[in-house]
DNA sequence: CGTTCATTTGAATCTTCTCAAACCGCGTGG
DNA sequence: CCACGCGGTTTGAGAAGATTCAAATGAACG
């Protein structure tokens, strides 16, 4: 799905990765948001008829597609459903402040924050195999991390071979790994509330969708 | 009202310039959201308990309170009101995404990005006194400024003082000052795409609200 | 094996921050 | 009327963090 296009379906992601991004005037690659098992991933063509980003998958996985004229008729006509959306854009909301004060940090606690954002959602996200890990496992290239992090993927690199070398993270070609998430935990603060990890996912939803 | 508080009510502003922010652990003060006349000021209180950002006011201006039962009411029982809300979380969401790019722009092109998008959502705002004006007064000091642009009050400053020796800004104290939005328009890459100004903020909703 | 994509390293540079001090405008109380 | 305090702005100097450009190394895949 490309950027400025619109969209015939709204898609859940039911396995994988995937992420939105922009492209800058100066064609670098801006990621505003990534996606894992549970989450929607162009909520706002419910709304707009261009959407602003393209989207694109980090790995394979599988998709549920609801076509757009379905998915609007779902919420006008199923109060629950409408609910779930809402509640959903509400929590996109939430992610991206963090997404935004993220940038103030510096890069060891940007990038360490991301991580323990991916674990926390993962711990509560759609896919049961995901949760409650010990280690996790994080499909990007270092050039991807960059692009979401807003760093250089030479910066990038430099924060991971010294995060390596504190033995918080470790790293082969295309994945960054978390051995052992209860360690990163520790290494950074990060408050888990604004995923509003507690608040019912809309369950009826998740059985649903995901 | 505080960070981390419940809201008893959804507030709508009407008059005036308010914020929404956050207090990081360092103390700082980060700022997530500006309001402008016509936006709601806490909408996540519609899906949340616990409000994640605190809400203040950058002037005197003009609110419009509703208590969340009935908002909550209304969105259950008028479709149209339903859709207006989730219309206007979408258009937070797509700001927000702006947000979090401009960050990764340097500090000129960040500061002036934000005095145009306040100049555009200003033009497509409730009040109507704003609306096309030549010029563009921003109601805030460097050091809240630095805190919306996430730099220091100090590196605002010496960017303020660039820019106004290049005729785009004037200043006096508390306020930042666009002499000519077509001028600041000029000096900097932005596209108003984001702020779906075309797309009817649905009208029903502007007469009820603004 | 050669090609391509990803990671790693170095050196120079740039942007932004920090700390510190001076300054200015404005209102308050002496 | 003046002295003072306070919040906001301005300036300087040094340091930290991140970028750029360039090149070397490594891993995977046909």
């Amino acid at each position: 799905m490309g950027e400025g296009e619109s969209s015939a379906s709204l898609y859940f992601l039911q396995a994988g990765w995937a992420c939105r991004f922009a492209t800058t005037r100066g064609g670098k690659r801006q990621i505003a948001a990534i996606m894992l098992p549970g989450d929607a991933c162009n909520l706002d063509a419910l709304a707009f008829d261009r959407i602003g980003n393209g989207v694109q998958m980090l790995t394979s996985g599988r998709i549920l597609a609801i076509p757009l004229p379905e998915a609007r008729e779902m919420r006008a006509c199923n109060p629950q459903m409408a609910l779930a959306f809402s509640w959903l854009a509400f929590l996109e909301i939430s992610i991206m402040a963090q997404w935004t004060m993220r940038r103030g940090l510096p890069a060891r606690d940007r990038l360490l924050h991301f991580m323990c954002e991916a674990s926390h959602r993962l711990d509560h996200g759609a896919d049961a195999e995901l949760r409650g890990n010990r280690s996790l496992e994080v499909p990007m290239t270092q050039e991807w991390l960059a692009d979401v992090l807003g760093l250089t993927n030479v910066h990038v690199n430099r924060t991971v071979v010294q995060l390596r070398s504190e033995g918080v993270l470790a790293s082969n070609t295309r994945r960054i790994v978390v051995p052992d998430v209860d360690v990163l935990r520790r290494s950074v603060a990060f408050d888990p509330a604004y995923l509003h990890p507690k608040e019912a996912r809309a369950t009826s939803f998740r059985s649903v969708f995901s």
